[in-house]
DNA sequence: CAGAATGATTTCAG
DNA sequence: CTGAAATCATTCTG
């Protein structure tokens, strides 16, 4: 308020020029002589000017009386345009700043994320990158999903009554404000374009609260993606059988063990790995990733471990010997009912004599799989066996017979790539039930 | 419950 | 882009 004294004091004679003062002057007081004006004038500057010193009822009463004076509009046009040319002026360039990026950022992930978009819109694309992922989805993941959209909606629901509760609380106060100040403009130059300015200014403070909701809604939807759909929390060990079904082919193909497209395709197939686990959705399909995964961190474990992995490697390299000897055995039909895909494959351990070694290693095992087949004959082959491995010296028994089984493959770089010839060994006893044969490439 | 096993992801190189 | 290697996080096992 104190303001306006200054004001007319540093303008006082400038204004008698004002047109619009001008024109009021005319009108309201034709037939006075100058000096009768500026008389009047300069008594309702001083009226103003000491309003500040008087009472609040005296004030009040002159206040009013001040409104109803003639020269009321013309003097507040006056003192608005000064203002406006002084203060307004000076911050006006800051206008229409471009939308923050942070905010377009968290609005579309909200968009995304099916929280902030339109209402039941079930089909949200978190919802669908989680069917995506789970692809065939079973009962235990259909409840965990019913969890995640339940937990998701929660948000929701909060998100948008908050949202709701500050656009509302905004809206509130900018009326009181905009009130306010229309009352005040009755007795200070308010333009319009300064209730304007404040709106927006109010607008701004409460859409950056809006920002920290959009936040914190951004983090809780985030948390609750990964707690229901990071997949390596929703690790499920395969089945005994897919295991046996991808050992299979890997022992089989221990000296490439690189399925093709094709045969990974297959395997998952054959393994009716029902994925819950991948994240990687933009794979050609999740199943060969499974099984790209699954081979990954096989040979990658094997190749840490062969000693650790010896016993298996026997196992299943007896299983394959024995599938293939009872194919030459019998001339026909080699699928044996646990091991589908199994046969013929045992050539890729690139050994001549393949089914006799086989037959042995699988003794040596001490497994007893299929043992009544292989016939007695075997038994002793197992102490020759035993002797020569005894006598290749530097290793133990147990690594020794590791020898025999993998490493040919690998070589000193550790590496499989270098094999020496893969593809040249594939078994000349192909089973009809085989996968496919170890082509590498 | 600790440690092993294991499926998935990340990082990096070719 | 693929695979190796390292790592994470979960599940299994004794």
């Amino acid at each position: 308020m104190d303001e306006q004294p200054r004001l007319m004091h540093s303008h006082g004679v400038g204004m008698a020029g004002h047109p619009g003062l001008a024109q009021h002057m005319q009108d309201g007081t034709a037939g006075t002589d100058g000096e009768g004006r500026k008389q009047d004038i300069g008594d309702i500057l001083q009226q103003i000017m000491t309003i500040t010193d008087q009472s609040l009822d005296e004030a009040q009463a002159r206040k009013h009386a001040l409104n109803c004076h003639r020269m009321k509009p013309a003097l507040f046009n006056v003192l608005c345009e000064i203002k406006e040319k002084t203060v307004l002026s000076i911050r006006g360039a800051q206008e229409e700043e471009p939308p923050d990026p942070q905010l377009m950022r968290l609005d579309n992930m909200l968009l995304a994320e099916g929280v902030a978009g339109p209402e039941k819109g079930g089909g949200s694309a978190a919802a669908a990158a989680a069917a995506a992922a789970t692809g065939g989805v079973g009962a235990d993941n259909s409840a965990e999903h019913s969890d995640y959209r339940a937990k998701l909606t929660q948000i929701r629901q909060i998100y948008h009554t908050e949202l709701e509760k500050y656009e509302q609380a905004c809206n509130e106060f900018t009326t009181h404000v905009m009130n306010l100040l229309r009352e005040q403009s009755r007795t200070r130059p308010i333009s319009p374009k300064e209730i304007e300015r404040m709106v927006g200014i109010i607008h701004r403070k409460f859409s950056s609260i809006q920002m920290q909701l959009k936040q914190s809604t951004c983090e809780a939807v985030m948390i609750l993606r990964s707690r229901f759909l990071d997949a390596r929390r929703k690790r499920r060990n395969f089945n005994k059988q897919a295991t046996e079904i991808l050992n299979e082919y890997f022992y089989s193909h221990l000296s490439n063990p690189y399925p093709s497209e094709e045969a990974k395709e297959e395997l998952a197939k054959k393994c009716s790995i029902t994925v819950s686990q991948v994240t990687r959705i933009n794979k050609a399909t999740y199943l060969d990733c499974v099984v790209s995964n699954w081979f990954g961190n096989k040979r990658i474990r094997y190749k840490k471990n062969i000693g650790k992995f010896q016993e298996e490697a026997n196992m299943y390299a007896a299983r394959t010997a024995v599938t293939a000897t009872s194919v030459s055995a019998h001339g026909s039909q080699a699928n044996s009912p646990s091991t589908p895909n199994s046969a013929g494959s045992a050539g890729s351990f690139n050994m001549s004599n393949s089914g006799d070694l086989f037959m042995s290693v699988q003794s040596l095992n001490g497994d007893s799989y299929q043992g009544g087949q292989v016939g007695a004959n075997i038994q002793s082959q197992v102490d020759t066996l035993r002797h020569v491995i005894s006598q290749t010296g530097g290793y133990s028994d147990s690594l020794a017979a590791s020898q025999m089984y993998s490493p040919q493959a690998i070589n000193t770089n550790g590496g499989w790539q270098d094999a020496p010839t893969p593809s040249s060994v594939t078994s000349p006893t192909e089973g009809p039930g085989s996968v496919h044969s170890d082509t590498s490439n």
